[in-house]
DNA sequence: GCTCCACATGGGAGCGCTCCCAAGCGTGCT
DNA sequence: AGCACGCTTGGGAGCGCTCCCATGTGGAGC
């Protein structure tokens, strides 16, 4: 309607300038009675931030930007098809630990995906191109590039994951990762405990170092067992409840005497478990079942899972908390964060 | 380390001007060069591309969004809680399909929350303040000026849900809608072409647009049953599986003969599928129940849910685009959009 | 009463980009 | 051969803000 381009609501927006002017001051003083407010007198002060309400001022955060070098806001990346970021629950708590912490410094978070080569480009293009100050990447498959890419850039990123590698090195680069390696190796120790020695594991993708670490955990513990730990009592899956349904079907075809399964995520387990009582084994009784994460919102859930907590929601902070700190230039006690994991005990152990 | 606070990775960002030097030409070729490339040689356009490659230029899209007066990104808000916006299939969903349109068309998507006043305030900071070309406002409570206050500053707004009241009339605030009225009308039909002449109803919040129409679509068809419709077959919910739990049981206490439930979501529908079935009813022999959503995903659960499918990914996608033309200042076709639902018949009916 | 300093203020410079206009240049027409 | 028109090009202006520095003003100290 009324203007072609103009998008505004028909009247000039309010500058600095403008509020300035009517406070019968300058840019300068405006500027410094709005921010910090450091060398400016009562008076000013008064006579700015009453003009700033009167004409329904708010600063233009572009240009803001454009001098500071700063644009308050940071990317959350995920390198999944947006099927799985949509879906997988794990996925919504990391960002919901991530915003919480975000809001609390009135930081804006950008929600992307990085899976298609085309989208991988464009990160590069957001965060390179500033309106990204920092970017927290989750769910890394094999050695990406992407990410040490962004880190020379100059842009900070901090990865939900363990870091491997060369990337470790990159100053720019941070990172926040659970206990993988100790909360499998307890998961499985815990099995043992309840006397079970023909323990199988349903793994996450191998392309993953969480994947990995999750299943060397199972393999330390299982390989000191009468039977060893061979080949045939793992399974890859993709994190998806469908295979943890599908690698409890074959796990129970090349063993018919299984007696427990530890699976790289919660999600794999529900899969597992009506895969189980499909064939007709009672849980816990003929086979007990351990996952891993205990996402918040599933608790409720019956039968109570047996499973290791990470702490994601607090980790999704973290992630963040450390990512604005190097955004800050703050220096940083250390960049490769480790939290520990719990093992809670429910039904199905 | 290296510097204090110019984060960059040591050495001077290439800018612009950097590139036209750099390919023999000025500024303002170098810029028509780099975008549309009217107006420049074929010498020109090959120099500048060298160069802007040579020295790995990335344009700085603050300074861009300061001339041009578009960020390029858009929020996407939801006034809920942050457990139930990060655990709601509903939301992810709508989130899924803004997201798929808005990558199409190389615009960031922001997330953010608007429950506490804090939050709705910097909503307002938001937009106002440029970085936020436009604001998709999904699940809206009540009367909320929010959407309204947006839509004055002259940031165009779309509405995922209904609009009522004065706001439909404001020129940048437009909306995508299901039509819940006739879709919760197909469901409430389709139960009694089963036979079913005891129809309870448990609703969405009454605050919201949603949750009042579905409940006028059940009555409209309860009321010209035998019993009518009285205030005992209708119990409120909040969309979450433990109140549709909750009703279940409110509606089977005051009507031992239910035969029917209609819920306003897919997820009371579980919730409610559980406690009837605990209460020793059979489904569908004993009480037919119908839910609404039927969002991408939840097709494998069992048993198979009767609901009325509202296609969540294709409205997402509508508001992003919608949204985008308003932006470009485009005439719309009609603001208010309302999207026909499909009654989807499976195994609970 | 004069100097000195702390604090307050105004306004220029500049962030990196796009737009606009004037100038340059080659071609096709009369 | 001369003129006009169209395509290229360079560079100035300016988006709205923050930083910096020079200038102004008051009070404390001698």
């Amino acid at each position: 309607m009324e203007d072609s381009r103009a998008a505004d609501g028909g009247r000039q927006r309010p500058t600095l300038e403008m509020v300035a002017a009517e406070a019968g001051v300058s840019r300068g003083t405006a500027s410094r009675a709005l921010n910090g407010g450091h060398n400016v007198s009562r008076r000013a002060m008064e006579a700015v931030q009453a003009a700033a309400t009167r004409l329904g001022y708010r600063p233009n955060l572009a240009a803001r930007s454009l001098v500071l070098g700063r644009s308050g806001s940071i990317g959350l990346v995920v390198s999944e098809s947006d099927e799985r970021l949509f879906s997988d629950p794990y996925f919504a708590t990391v960002a919901r630990g991530v915003h919480a912490e975000l809001m609390a410094h009135d930081v804006q978070l950008v929600l992307a995906l990085a899976q298609t080569p085309a989208e991988r480009e464009r990160m590069l293009r957001w965060s390179a191109g500033r309106p990204l100050d920092g970017v927290i990447i989750i769910s890394v498959h094999g050695a990406d590039p992407l990410p040490g890419a962004i880190a020379t850039e100059g842009v900070p990123v901090v990865i939900g994951g363990a870091v491997e590698g060369p990337d470790r090195d990159i100053p720019g680069l941070a990172s926040v990762d659970a206990d993988n390696l100790t909360g499998a190796r307890s998961a499985v120790e815990h099995l043992v405990s309840r006397g079970r020695t023909r323990i199988g594991h349903i793994s996450g993708p191998l392309d993953m170092v969480v994947g990995r670490d999750r299943l060397e955990g199972w393999r330390s513990v299982v390989s000191g067992l009468p039977g060893g730990a061979p080949q045939t009592l793992t399974v890859e899956g993709d994190f998806t409840e469908a295979a943890g349904a599908e690698g409890a079907r074959r796990l129970l075809a090349a063993h018919p005497d299984l007696d427990g399964v530890f699976t790289a995520n919660d999600v794999m387990a529900r899969g597992a478990l009506s895969a189980l009582q499909q064939a007709g084994r009672r849980v816990p009784q003929d086979v007990a079942v351990v996952g891993f994460d205990d996402l918040p919102g599933t608790e409720g859930i019956s039968p109570g899972l047996t499973t290791v907590r990470q702490p994601v929601i607090e980790m999704g902070r973290q992630m963040a908390r450390t990512l604005l700190a190097m955004v800050e230039g703050l220096p940083l006690a250390e960049r490769h964060t480790v939290v520990p994991t719990t093992l809670v005990v429910r039904e199905t152990s």
